[in-house]
DNA sequence: CTGAAAGCGCTTACAG
DNA sequence: CTGAAAGCGCTTACAG
């Protein structure tokens, strides 16, 4: 331990000269190659333990033509800041940090905001990673279409898309959101708002499974209940407290997000009126915090951690220049307490 | 737009080819150097734009001995995952991204759990790195001083400590704890339980003002009120639990994080008790969510975002050869309704 | 203002 | 099983 030598890092070259052999034979035993005789590399392995030598990655990259970097790219649409916050990008995070781990890959978290991915083609991020994930779509499909026309594979979390040239790993957008719905309907609510930017392709989908499961019970559909909230606290008490003013009747509400439910519920109470009691929540993607909320909150789970999983494996295939087939996730309904449906019932 | 060529993207030397001038000159150009004309650097620039073509990064990395990457290392004691999803992180990761983006570097997320932070030393991300940052000492102060040795420069986020060789960031822990004490005392509580494991440095400086607060008043420190809850849900719950079933008699809690505290109110409340009216609970980060939560969360505010800048900008320094003076933040406390004061008073 | 040339530190066919 | 050698694509003194 304390007696490493504290030399500058040498060179491949320098050890060689120490082990007397040629560099080549250094480089064939730090990268195990079993063309080495076992003496030979043991003796150079505790060579370059002994002076503390490490590989120059960067020559090794450069040479190498790789990195080992991905790089992860959050789309969202307003500031940064608060969309990272939300649980469901973290768990995304983790559950791809922990996959690409597993494959000896680093991780390069690009920094979100941007008007036009296009410019990410051309910064260093992306000339440095092995390949890209991104998370959502936002309203740049067509320019993710023109980026994986380039030489760096990725793969993308969000809404199957016509003329989509890219990978695409995503959720069960309308069964979730007919599941929410039918809940609810079966619940015995009538007036049920929908939270939520439909003109994003996720939010899009789930309205539609909302006015799939509207259709079925023969509830009219109330344009005034769908509201095009960010996924954003401040955003969310703003137009909901709008709605709750503008005294249209509404008993439930299915949210874009358990984070957005949240918020919801918050105002909501703020307002005087009770939840699951005076309105009814259902929230989507089942972070974490879901069950310790309170009232606790019913919600269309994404595993998301396998998400991440998915994603991760679909551009390690990428990578090995397999074709890749989409996936698409299924959702699951987490009925617990803030939907107002009897308690026991498929609780977690 | 559509005319782009979709070449293979060109090396510099074809791209001089092009052009009919040297290697050099392209290089001179695209860096911008002043010692081109700009009519040849204009034409340059656009034979680039036109082929498509992008300087080799890894390449570049290499030739210049640095890749534009700072590492962030989270320190975490236990699983990760968990760790990970407190907002307390993120927000500093935040912090630490855009002041990064500003500084035109990239961010590479290192994997978390480790058991040893000497083995990052070997590891690829560290060596691509021309920098790294450590979120939280945990306990292993003693290692990132043998890291502090090394070329790369390191800061780290944490407390101050004996024989401390690395540049330091962190909260001023001591009066953080005590002024979340001293408002309970004021408050009128006289049996205080702390929330947190005083074996992590920061812990232990808080404690040490929370004890500091109980003297000042004269109150007696009931060492039976000290819990040692690590920074996770699941153990709070637990230990909260059982603090609860012990019939220790307590009316208060200063909390680790806002997170220890969100948890320990569920907990308080599920065993029938109130926040505050049975139990003041003062939280530590404050947190985004610390002013949705119900009730809204008295806190110490660390101002984590800033904190992230400061980060950056001392390591900056470091790969600038400049000494770096550790840094030291203050503590806010912010009072809202968890703590049980009057209301009104300093509420955010 | 531009070019010729050296060299960053590594890996890997190619010989032997 | 090992060595000699080429070459990855760039930047930057050094000349001119």
């Amino acid at each position: 331990m304390k007696q490493k030598k504290i030399t500058a890092p040498t060179t491949m070259q320098e050890l060689a000269d120490i082990a007397g052999v040629s560099r080549g034979t250094v480089s064939r035993a730090l990268s195990d190659s079993p063309r080495v005789k076992e003496k030979t590399k043991a003796r150079i392995l505790a060579l370059a333990e002994k002076h503390n030598y490490r590989v120059n990655q960067k020559a090794r990259n450069f040479r190498l033509r790789r990195s080992g970097v991905v790089c992860v790219v959050f789309m969202l649409d307003i500031k940064s800041e608060q969309h990272m916050s939300d649980p469901f990008f973290l768990e995304m995070l983790g559950g791809i940090a922990d996959c690409l781990a597993e494959h000896d890959l680093d991780l390069l978290l690009a920094h979100a905001p941007m008007t036009d991915v296009l410019e990410l083609q051309d910064s260093r991020v992306f000339q440095n990673s092995d390949g890209v994930i991104f998370i959502g779509q936002g309203k740049q499909h067509d320019r993710l279409n023109v980026i994986a026309k380039s030489d760096t594979p990725i793969v993308v979390w969000g809404a199957p898309m016509p003329g989509q040239r890219y990978c695409r790993v995503g959720g069960d957008n309308v069964t979730g959101g007919y599941l929410a719905t039918r809940h609810l309907l079966e619940v015995g609510r009538r007036h049920i708002a929908f939270f939520g930017d439909v003109s994003l392709p996720e939010i899009a989908l789930r309205f539609s499974g909302y006015k799939k499961a509207l259709r079925e019970q023969g509830v009219k559909l109330d344009r005034r209940l769908q509201i095009d909230i960010p996924f954003e606290m401040q955003h969310a008490r703003e137009s909901i407290d709008e709605l709750l003013n503008s005294r249209t009747k509404f008993d439930a509400a299915v949210c874009g997000s358990d984070v957005m439910a949240l918020s919801a519920i918050a105002t909501i109470n703020e307002s005087g009126l009770r939840v699951p009691d005076d309105i009814a929540i259902v929230g989507y993607d089942d972070i974490g915090l879901a069950r310790y909320a309170s009232p606790t909150l019913t919600t269309v789970r994404q595993n998301i951690r396998w998400a991440g999983r998915v994603l991760v494996e679909s551009l390690l295939s990428l990578l090995n220049s397999q074709v890749v087939a989409d996936t698409t996730l299924s959702s699951e309904l987490i009925v617990r307490q803030s939907s107002g449906a009897q308690p026991g019932k498929n609780s977690t």
